[in-house]
DNA sequence: AGCACGCCGACT
DNA sequence: GTCGGCGTGCTC
């Protein structure tokens, strides 16, 4: 029998069945342990086949069979075998991944008993007065007691209790668990799969609706292009509503921050049916029960960041993709794929509807709707009255500047507060300064690892590298000249928050970056601060500009959007364009319309002044032309051959050799259809201690790239190479540092 | 990628 | 003596 193993050799492996069993009582898609070199490892086997062209000799005997289903469907290993050949990995590794980390690692694909809580006191106003003081517990009792057959404490987790919460609950005899095997009812088994009635669509909705339902049996991709607010996630309701009566499942992907406890409620509010979520805050044990539940059809719907794509659903029927542009989707190591691109071949594998959903849809996408591959959905209505938000460029020129805030903004920003306001401002950069200078010789402190600047940190004191971790004290004298004339440069969210604090002394500043939000609860506490309504200074990284609704912020300030516009990446614009689009809709609501103030040197760049009239698709058409005239994607398609050592010059080495053999072996189509740039080196060059460089391959033809790059690969695999010197290839990359 | 084997230098 | 650095080869 041929099986697949988890190792990064891109080739099949031959066992003999076990004597124990019947060759054909194994089905491929089931899990084996077989002996591998001088170790065992958990394969999957793929195929029983009669005979083999390895000598009988070298043939190993399979330990054991650990699964008497296939627990792989042929779907999800077409998808691997599909998968694994386009981003040019091994097929063992790609199927391991696909299969949450206790499968993997052997163990059944079952799950025990879970914890269910009851509510066993009356909830009465005597006990709501009794629980004033603990807020969470009271508002965890809430939610047990509506539920009268008990919740299972994987949920209530996913909702955002922890277990001390309904520790101290049970303690006071308020509540009391009892272990339950989940049911494996199908979730079809539910008669009426509608727990909460559906809101009214608007002609727009209504219309994105049926377009989508109408479609169930067939494979069509839509762009559900929507502004904050304009009710997206409405529509994903009903289209799924529809798909449930029809006894069919929805797979939703999500960014990575998007899966938040009230994401997981809405769904959880408006259907009867079992709906697993798969994210990365969840324990091993949590996991596999949610990818069992998809997997056995017990659950209607998956919501899930981009790993869920490989979760098998047996009554997939309908797959959304929410805020598809988001970058969290592509994978940044080992197999680097995209789930939105996987997603399209999921869908028209199971000839079902795919969503893409979006705001501010990629480039591709929209390209792709251009050429008609993808069908439009517009959403231009705001629900209710609400306006949408006014924008703003603030001309830095000529300004008087304190700490980076301009003082027109800072009166801007008075004014609102003053009115009893909130206002958000948006600096995408943690820390105190991102770099010390030292007065006397220009000298910078850099990192030792990195060709990058320390960055400093006050709370608490520290140098810190945001590319390695490396952290170390801050020094009291230059490391150059020794002046202690050390002087920070530049503005961190840190000291944005101290000069806030200073000028806006009546109004609390609540900062949310990486630093503030370390501890697990730190966030939806401040949050829940936000909330309450008051007048405050929300200030944050890019962590506020996803996932979050604040209704009282009127006024959104951008500290430094020009950084964006000019990074290196020839997808900053892109990037910087639709983190503005995002930030602005975040904000006012129908009685208090948003405002957006964009601080800028640049207040006549094009790409500004068509996003400050909230004009995405004028601003994404001249995207379109740069990207033509520079033959970028998604004019072509990509390929990033990334090449990394500790030697300064074994990298370039490599890839210049690379260049040489690619020339040579793929000649004809270098000619036309493929152009091949570099070797140059990473944006960083040296970061955490290794010298990184690049070879890029550009190809109109899609085929012609696959099949150099191919080549290429099999180059690398056949050469030997000094263990430090690593190489990976990156097909259709995303970032390119 | 792991892991074993085997070859050299250095050190309780 | 042997512990451990890492170059080389192999995995049905």
């Amino acid at each position: 029998m041929r099986v697949a193993i988890p190792s990064p050799l891109r080739q099949l492996f031959d066992y003999l069945p076990p004597d124990s069993y019947p060759a054909h009582g194994i089905c491929p898609g089931s899990r084996v342990v077989v002996p591998f070199g001088p170790r065992q490892v958990v394969a999957i086997v793929l195929s029983i086949e009669p005979d083999t062209d390895i000598p009988t000799s070298k043939l190993k005997t399979v330990i054991s069979v650990l699964d008497n289903e296939p627990l792989l469907p042929n779907d999800i290993i077409h998808l691997c075998q599909w998968a694994a050949r386009y981003y040019h990995h091994s097929l063992g590794e790609t199927l391991a991944q696909a299969m949450p980390k206790n499968l993997r690692l052997g163990k059944p694909a079952s799950y025990g008993a879970i914890p269910f809580w009851n509510c066993i006191a009356e909830l009465d106003s005597e006990l709501q007065n009794q629980l004033k003081r603990s807020k969470k517990q009271l508002a965890a009792l809430e939610l047990i007691s509506s539920y009268p057959q008990g919740i299972s404490a994987t949920e209530l987790h996913e909702l955002g209790f922890s277990k001390s919460t309904l520790k101290e609950l049970s303690k006071k005899g308020l509540i009391c668990s009892r272990n339950v095997e989940p049911s494996a009812l199908p979730f079809t088994d539910i008669t009426n799969p509608l727990k909460a009635a559906h809101l009214k669509l608007n002609e727009e909705q209504a219309f994105a609706c049926e377009a989508i339902t109408d479609g169930l049996e067939n494979y069509r991709t839509y762009l559900l292009e929507g502004v904050t607010g304009s009710g997206k996630t409405e529509v994903y309701l009903q289209a799924i509503s529809a798909a449930l009566s029809e006894g069919k499942q929805t797979l939703v992907l999500v960014p990575e921050i998007g899966l938040t406890p009230q994401t997981v409620r809405r769904f959880r509010d408006r259907f009867n049916v079992p709906v697993a979520c798969l994210h990365s805050g969840l324990s091993d044990g949590e996991r596999l029960q949610g990818w069992l539940e998809a997997a056995r059809g017990s659950a209607g719907i998956l919501i899930s960041t981009r790993s869920g794509i490989f979760t098998p659903m047996p009554h997939l029927g309908l797959i959304i993709v929410d805020e598809e542009h988001d970058g969290s989707y592509k994978q940044q190591e080992s197999l680097r794929y995209n789930a939105r691109d996987l997603a399209i071949y999921r869908g028209r594998q199971r000839q079902c509807p795919v969503v893409l959903g979006s705001a501010t849809p990629s480039l591709e996408s929209l390209h792709n709707t251009h050429q008609g591959k993808y069908t439009q959905l517009h959403l231009k209505q705001r629900a209710g009255n609400a306006r949408p938000p006014v924008m703003e460029l603030l001309d830095l020129r000529h300004q008087v500047l304190r700490d980076g805030l301009s003082t027109e903004l800072l009166q801007r920003m008075a004014a609102h507060l003053g009115r009893g306001n909130q206002v958000m401002v948006f600096l995408n950069r943690r820390g105190y300064a991102p770099s010390m200078i030292c007065q006397d010789c220009g000298n910078i402190i850099d990192c030792p690892h990195c060709d990058a600047h320390m960055t400093i940190h006050r709370y608490p004191p520290h140098m810190h590298c945001h590319h390695c971790d490396l952290q170390q004290a801050i020094p009291w004298q230059c490391t150059s000249c020794q002046s202690r004339k050390l002087q920070p440069v530049g503005q961190g969210t840190e000291r944005t928050e101290q000069v806030l604090s200073q000028h806006f002394a009546d109004y609390p500043v609540l900062r949310i970056d990486r630093d503030t939000t370390r501890r697990k609860q730190a966030l939806s506490d401040m949050l829940e601060e936000v909330q309450s309504g008051k007048a405050c200074i929300l200030l944050g990284t890019q962590m506020l500009a996803k996932g979050h609704h604040f209704p009282d912020v009127t006024l959104v300030a951008i500290i430094n959007a020009d950084a964006g516009l000019f990074s290196a990446d020839f997808r900053g614009p892109e990037r910087t364009g639709q983190l503005i689009m995002q930030v602005a809709g975040r904000a006012g609501r129908g009685d208090k319309p948003g405002q957006v103030i964009i601080q800028t040197y640049n207040p006549e760049h094009p790409a500004l002044q068509l996003l400050s009239m909230n004009d995405y698709s004028r601003f994404t058409n001249n995207l379109f032309i740069e990207r033509k005239q520079l033959n970028l994607p998604p004019e072509g398609y990509l390929t990033l051959i990334r090449s990394e050592s500790v030697n300064q010059n074994e990298s370039e080495v490599l890839l210049s050799a690379l260049r040489q053999y690619a020339e040579q072996s793929g000649l004809q189509q270098l000619d036309n259809s493929l152009r091949i740039l570099g070797p140059i080196p990473a944006p960083m060059e040296k970061r955490q201690g290794r010298y990184r460089w690049h070879l890029l391959i550009h190809g109109k033809n899609r085929n012609h790239l696959h099949s150099l790059v191919g080549r290429v690969v099999s180059y690398l695999e056949s050469h030997r190479l000094p263990r430090q010197l690593k190489w990976t290839v990156d097909i259709d990359p995303q970032e390119m540092s």
